[in-house]
RNA sequence: GCCGAUGUGGCGAAAUGGCAGACGCAACGGACUUAAAAUCCGUUGGGCUUAACGGCCCGUGCCGGUUCGAGUCCGGCCAUCGGUACCA
């Protein structure tokens, strides 16, 4: 290909308007308070995901959210606004820092690079980003608020009462430390012996490590954790009015998993301590016959028996031999053990066993579960397989019992009752013998205090008694977990926190940014000390203090970057407060899917405690949220080294050049959707383009391109002005609606109509060139020049140039083809004006000899009439 | 399991409840050319029928419903892809 003529010399005209933008900074926005601000102007905020700058470079994949947002941006600008679109690295990450390991080359250099690199292919595509605003999440400059951030994080605590973080010093009680947002907690991580490090859980297969295939064990270290779930009730609230996905904003509830229920408290039989469960079923409390706590539950050693003491830790080393993905991969069979101790059913009053199992989980609820096998599908599987009485004590059915009183009929009678009202196929079989757990809602049976009520009253009711009894009361549980905020890595931010005798203290801002050491070591140490330990020198902050030696890890950066992006040369705050509150909130943030949950939800995170503490105007970062789909292989597969159908950009755009391949990677379907490349589709689109480029230019004897001879100042037609304002119309709006792929169609349409025309209307192509400028800049900005050249202007860039509005007036024709149908099926088409009356399309209908035809013989019962689309006649 | 998305020609895809398949690819035919490429013009969902112009029937994963009219709305299935996984 690359030896075949070009349809159109874009190999010339994109570097050269690149280097053009530059060189004017065309596509720089003003702050307010900048020389060339103008307040009147609206802004417009809209950012793309930054990349992490890997050393593969771009693939096709990122291009298409930059290019949606690119198209956007240039558009806006047409339209008047103020628009910032920048981008910038998320450069802190595990591949340089490996990268290092393998080769010595510090990550810095390595991270130079590969930012180099993606630069220069981004540029290459032509995106109208903001250079000046670019920034990398590993320079000093930007990591040291990355760290102050962490601070106000530290330094501030979660008030219930008001719902919002406060500073420290509002905080009335005795230990501050333990309602800090930022805190430190032993957890359980995994830790491989072998490798001497902590691994992610990705990076655990199997119980083995994914590189070497050494054993990995759960251990408990100190780590960093962020209070994140002091802000589940927030999270999920204010989610509610942006303009996001509804499967992204669903997939956030999820993940933050809220509950309603009680926690019910029950007494250790001899032993002053008690149990508290967590259940989002009280109302099933009668049906408790056993009690099963998480393996790592502190309470199992004083609960274990001395008999069955063995067989416990036994099991507890089992277990924790296994990673978490273990855990959960085998969990096709329960297992567990018994302790040995007996809790008494506070409902009952019954004496039920406690046993361990892994199905219990130490880090949801309390760590302990009430067994209640009838209802619950676990419960009921872990029951069957170890003999454990299973109990109904609920019925299905939706009414109350008639008559049935609170707590006075016995429950044999209701049960009775709710049978005859609806029966149930496994009520057949007699107690004891239940075949499966009923988990729906239904009418409480054997259940003294509830027994008749419908679930809902019944749970209401339960929950009332336990609260009078003060053995339990209602709560709300999260799956949504603290967030683990630090690692055992040398390539991330340093946090701003010393060590003194045992306990933690912050640096003072101005102590900030704090410089990892340098290395040339950057293996984990074996001890399990993250790496940084190697710099003593660094270690010792003072005669008595030590340095953290962990660091944030990746997402610290991409938490407030959007923000950084608003006033990136700031030296005296993160963000100045006139820049954020004139450009926040992101009004458009494109991005893939699988930022659904983490990224965007750490980054609502800080953003509200930012908010809350008085740094920010907004609680939300990105007003409208929009996911690109993957871009698939040719073959329809993933695109991967394995499957050899990874394309790169600059290949296609060597070949048809970064206008059509910015015109494809939209022209192939809609944004959101997954979709194969084609090279055929490139090619089509390059064709289209050229196309474009001949409407306007033409070769002389000499073989370079001329403007065309068939270009004339003439007004266009109205067969022309037809389509000049269809195309208007069509493409502003689907730009609106980022439906890009039927805009370039519309264009096509358009390149089509005149195409063989002897005369081509300047004004026409002038239009064609402005909307077509988003999506394929350089060859619209040279078109536009060479026009120019014969045909002036004012004013003569076309980037200052108003977007064309369209006229209705040019769209209405006198004539319309409508349809004539017979019971729904079209039968004849026919040209009607455009101001025919529904009755005289009525006539004309009926009158019509197709139709005539059909209704032969029938009689009509009624006629419908859409105005210049249809008129259907039912006959019968 | 659960949650979500998607099913339309040979392919990527269009269609405020109103003429299904716009636009593009591929394929085929034609023009230009010594020839090819490029370019331009045309045909192109399937079946039946006609010498031809035409005409008829079927068709948006499957089954049902609402409606004068359903790719679109409702109910029930099936398939593919993605996410998630003992969350009490």
């Amino acid at each position: 290909m690359s030896d075949r003529r070009k349809p159109y010399p874009f190999d010339v005209i994109e570097p050269k308007w690149q280097t053009r933008w530059d060189e004017r900074r065309l596509f720089h926005a003003a702050n307010p308070g900048d020389p060339g601000f103008d307040p009147a102007q609206p802004k417009y905020y809209v950012l793309d995901m930054f990349p992490y700058p890997s050393g593969a470079g771009l693939h096709v994949g990122h291009p298409e959210g930059y290019t949606a947002t690119d198209i956007i941006a240039r558009y806006k600008r047409f339209r008047g606004f103020n628009v910032l679109h920048p981008m910038g690295w998320d450069a802190f990450g595990l591949p340089a820092e490996q990268y290092a390991i393998r080769t010595g080359q510090h990550p810095e250099i390595t991270t130079r690079e590969n930012v180099a690199r993606f630069k220069t292919q981004l540029k290459r595509i032509g995106f109208s980003y903001d250079w000046e605003r670019e920034i990398a999440t590993t320079d000093p400059g930007y990591y040291r608020w990355t760290q102050w951030i962490f601070l106000q994080i530290y330094n501030s605590w979660f008030n219930p009462e008001t719902q919002r973080a406060e500073p420290i010093s509002t905080y009335t009680g005795d230990d501050p430390d333990s309602v800090r947002l930022a805190y430190v907690a032993e957890v359980p991580v995994n830790w491989c012996p072998e490798l001497g490090t902590v691994l992610a859980n990705e990076e655990v297969i199997d119980g083995k490590s994914e590189v070497g295939g050494f054993p990995v064990v759960r251990r408990p270290m100190r780590q960093w954790m962020l209070r994140i779930t002091a802000f589940a009730e927030r999270l999920i609230d204010e989610l509610e009015p942006l303009d996001w996905p509804e499967g992204i904003k669903l997939l956030q509830r999820n993940w933050i998993g809220k509950s309603a229920g009680s926690e019910v408290r029950f007494a250790i039989e001899g032993s002053a301590e008690a149990i508290t469960v967590f259940t989002t079923r009280p109302d099933t409390l009668y049906g408790a016959t056993y009690m099963v706590l998480a393996p790592e539950n502190p309470l199992v050693a004083r609960l274990t028996t001395n008999e069955q003491r063995k067989t416990v830790a036994d099991y507890k080393a089992e277990i924790s031999a296994k990673s978490d993905l273990e855990r959960t991969d085998l969990a096709k069979d329960k297992t567990g053990v018994f302790t040995g101790g007996h809790a008494i059913n506070p409902a009952s009053g019954e004496r039920v066993p406690i046993w361990i199992a892994d199905y219990v989980l130490m880090s949801y609820g309390t760590g302990a579960i009430m067994g209640v096998p009838a209802h619950d599908e676990r419960d009921f599987e872990f029951a069957q397989k170890f003999a454990l009485t299973i109990k109904q004590v609920v019925a299905r059915g939706s009414a109350p019992v008639p008559g049935a009183g609170e707590g006075v009929s016995p429950s044999r009678t209701s049960l009775a009752g709710s049978i005859a009202e609806k029966p149930a196929p496994e009520t057949g079989a007699p107690p004891g013998e239940i075949q499966s757990a009923f988990i729906g809602d239904g009418v409480a049976v054997n259940s003294p205090l509830i027994d008749a009520l419908p679930t809902a009253e019944a749970k209401h009711r339960i929950i009332a008694w336990l609260e009078e009894k003060g053995l339990g009361r209602r709560t709300i549980n999260y799956k949504l977990r603290d967030w683990l905020f630090s690692r055992q890595r040398y390539w991330g931010e340093p946090f701003p926190i010393v060590w003194e005798g045992g306990k933690h203290r912050a640096l003072s801002a101005d102590e900030l940014p704090l410089v990892p050491p340098a290395l040339d070591d950057f293996k984990p140490t074996g001890t399990g000390e993250p790496p940084l330990s190697r710099a003593t020198d660094w270690v010792r902050h003072s005669e008595k203090a030590t340095r953290e030696l962990n660091t944030m890890p990746q997402w610290a950066g991409s938490c407030w970057y959007y923000l950084r992006f608003c006033d990136p040369e700031n030296a005296s705050r993160f963000v100045g407060e006139e820049a954020e509150r004139y450009w926040m909130s992101v009004d458009l943030y494109v991005g893939g899917t699988e930022h659904a949950v983490l990224h965007l939800l750490y980054a609502r995170f800080w953003h509200k405690v930012l908010f809350d503490l008085a740094y920010l105007t907004t609680n939300e970062p990105f007003q409208r949220l929009v996911n690109q789909g993957m871009i698939l292989g040719e073959d329809g597969r993933k695109m991967s080294k394995r499957w050899g159908n990874v394309i790169d950009p600059l290949d296609v755009i060597a070949d048809y050049g970064a206008d059509a391949f910015r015109c494809y990677e939209m022209f192939m379907g809609p944004l959101e959707q997954m979709k194969p490349w084609s090279m055929n589709g490139v090619e089509g689109v390059s064709r289209f383009l050229a196309r474009v480029w001949r409407l306007l230019m033409e070769e002389n004897q000499a073989g370079e391109w001329i403007l065309s001879s068939a270009l004339t100042e003439t007004a266009p037609d109205k067969g022309q002005l037809r389509v000049i304002h269809a195309t208007i119309k069509k493409v502003t709006t689907d730009i609106e609606a980022l439906s890009f792929n039927t805009a370039i169609a519309q264009m096509m349409i358009f390149v089509n109509a005149f195409t063989n025309t002897e005369t081509r209307p300047v004004e026409a192509l002038r239009t064609l060139l402005v909307l077509l400028n988003p999506f394929a800049p350089h060859l619209a900005s040279e078109l536009w020049e060479s026009l120019g050249a014969k045909f002036p202007i004012s004013p003569n860039e076309i980037t200052d140039q108003p977007w064309p509005e369209h006229r209705e007036e040019f769209l209405v024709e006198h004539e319309v083809e409508i349809a004539l149908q017979v019971n729904g099926k079209v039968r004849v088409r026919v040209s009607v004006p455009i101001a025919a009356t529904p009755e005289e399309l009525e006539s004309l209908a009926q009158a019509n000899p197709r139709v005539q035809e059909f209704i032969a013989g029938l009689t009509v019962r009624k006629v419908v009439v859409i105005p210049g689309k249809l008129v259907n006649v039912v006959a019968n």
